[in-house]
DNA sequence: CTGAAAGCGCTTACAG
DNA sequence: CTGAAAGCGCTTACAG
């Protein structure tokens, strides 16, 4: 007898009882398989809405192999991360891609090394498979994930260098951010600062080297001194522009690797009185809320979010359906957001 | 044999046969059961270690009626709320609370009435609880949910008003409504106006109640036109601020039901040439990162969102634990936390 | 097209 | 304290 109080649920044996077949055929029918006759098909679909018929999924699984979960990991070591909008809309783009194959979405988050490690046990006992977002690269994870061979998916590039042995979806960031300084310097801009994103995430790294790219293409100078590290946060967005200001006092615009620290940047410059757009332009990344809140306006550059998380999910279901192929990787391009601080 | 490839996972059966004992002992050892030799739990556990022993957890789940998994509901039909703080927080603290207790938590977004009715199928096939974020006061999830009679606990109360049947946490909205009230009128603001979240939210309608019950304390005039309707995003803030400007001119502070809705309205008031706080005071509610990234920083109503999802899955627990026990409400206490705009 | 049967990997009274 | 056995609710070759 279950555990579980009041788990009176019909069983497949019951629906077979009342539309008068085995319960093999019972199941057939309800899987949909293809050789199995009119009548027993009617006498079944009946039977089971008489009853309200939900099958066990465990007993299921128990058979198949297969969960129908998937572990949707986040590595918030970064608080920040977690109420980033990226989180929020690639997690609905896999949500929905999964709902229409009926496998459903596991939240496990990864704060430490011992929940990241919890994380590869419970996918080895539970789930099919794992979409990973964002991920300050960490290369344990990715250790524990190909040891316990587990199928996933990454958000963002994994490893920032070298070959990739991982599936990934990831944004056009160096595109991107190219696209935000092209946008500053082609209305004149010509000491175009840079505050960067974790470097050891994808993100904050090739959203550089864009930066980079457009300097370069321009024929600009380009120092280090032009360069500061923030952490996606508004306060190390804030923290960085006034470094800048230090150090560049004759920037003229400013190019932050997501909106979160460009609010801080803006902060920081209204304060230092310099005005935006006239004195400074500033272009951010994302195409969060809050960028259309801040005041002026904040360009930014929009990724696909939601069809990060779907593509992520599509590309799982299918190492699921043929594993051992080689690694896919695939990068969704972004667009040039105006509004009026750049 | 099972679809799944490379699935060679070692057994219950094989620990056993290694340990050189019963397949029932040392499910009795890996359980945690009392009465077992220690030999019998020194040789089971090596063994465990040696296989690398991981149990399936399906059929586990086929035995004992519980699957482990408890449903995240978040209705998202407002794209807004998603990108809220509150679900991340709220989200993480249920996370870490669950984890304790071995229970994973089930991501299910209720976009429309169709996925609504889906999260109530899937609940009642493979969920043993739900824990409900935020939630329109959604009669229809309320009737599915007593429906297939899955345990649950919400987040906010429900319904708005009268008797609840449901199990719920909330945070003291009136109270913290009154407090971010209270502060402007201690401070010499006679007319405070008030731009209100979604009245058929609880969290909407409460901050609304404790906007009236500060002025009312205070002998202060209340009229409707001192009230505009917001949805919780920047720009219905902005929008509200805009007709509050216009329908009282001569106001002298704000207390907006959310964040994201104050940042709309610092806009809106910056672009009409009025000043924060000289001219016009302006109290969020949240503390959302953003709210720190203001100029100037807004002050705002804190509430303890990890402990409000904590204390939900603590309370799923129990009812878990003990079924058919009268629903369990709790209300936890809000803070002001002042930066400049009051 | 269908039924009978085996089996997925576990837990849990039951007897001893 | 332990083993043998039943059984949780399904799916899937297999034989017909």
């Amino acid at each position: 007898m279950p555990a579980r109080t009041g788990s009176q649920r019909p069983t497949l044996e019951q629906v077979a009882a009342l539309a008068g077949v085995s319960r093999g055929t019972a199941s057939r029918v309800l899987s949909g398989a293809s050789n199995v006759s009119p009548s027993a098909i009617a006498a079944v679909r009946a039977a089971a809405a008489e009853l309200n018929y939900r099958p066990n999924l465990s007993a299921r699984s128990l058979v198949t192999g297969r969960t129908g979960l998937v572990g949707l990991v986040v590595n918030e070591s970064n608080d920040h991360l977690f109420s980033d909008p990226y989180f929020a809309e690639v997690s609905r783009g896999a949500h929905d891609a999964l709902s229409e194959a009926d496998v459903a979405l596991v939240l496990t988050l990864a704060g430490d090394a011992r929940e990241r490690d919890r994380i590869v046990e419970i996918a080895s006992m539970r789930l099919d498979g794992l979409l990973v977002i964002h991920g300050h690269s960490d290369t344990e994870l990715v250790a524990g994930i190909e040891r316990v061979r587990v199928p996933a998916v990454f958000s963002g590039r994994v490893p920032i260098e070298g070959e990739s042995k991982v599936w990934y979806v990831d944004a056009d960031n160096r595109g991107g951010a190219r696209l935000a300084t092209d946008h500053m310097l082609g209305r004149g801009r010509r000491r175009v600062v840079h505050i960067t994103g974790p470097l050891d995430m994808a993100a904050g790294h090739d959203r550089r080297l864009g930066w980079q790219d457009a300097l370069d293409a321009a024929g600009l100078e380009r120092t280090e001194a032009m360069v500061e590290a923030g952490d996606f946060s508004p306060a190390s967005g804030a923290a960085a522009m006034r470094a800048l200001l230090e150090r560049v006092p004759d920037l003229d615009g400013v190019f932050v690797a997501n909106d979160l620290m460009a609010l801080g940047a803006l902060q920081t410059l209204a304060e230092a009185g310099r005005s935006v757009p006239d004195d400074v332009a500033v272009v951010g990344f994302d195409d969060a809320d809050a960028a259309r809140a801040s005041t002026p306006g904040l360009t930014t550059v929009a990724q696909p979010m939601a069809d990060i998380g779907r593509r992520m999910a599509e590309l799982l279901l299918q190492q699921l359906a043929s594993p051992d192929t080689d690694p896919v990787h695939e990068v969704l391009a972004t667009r040039l957001v105006e509004r009026g601080s750049a």
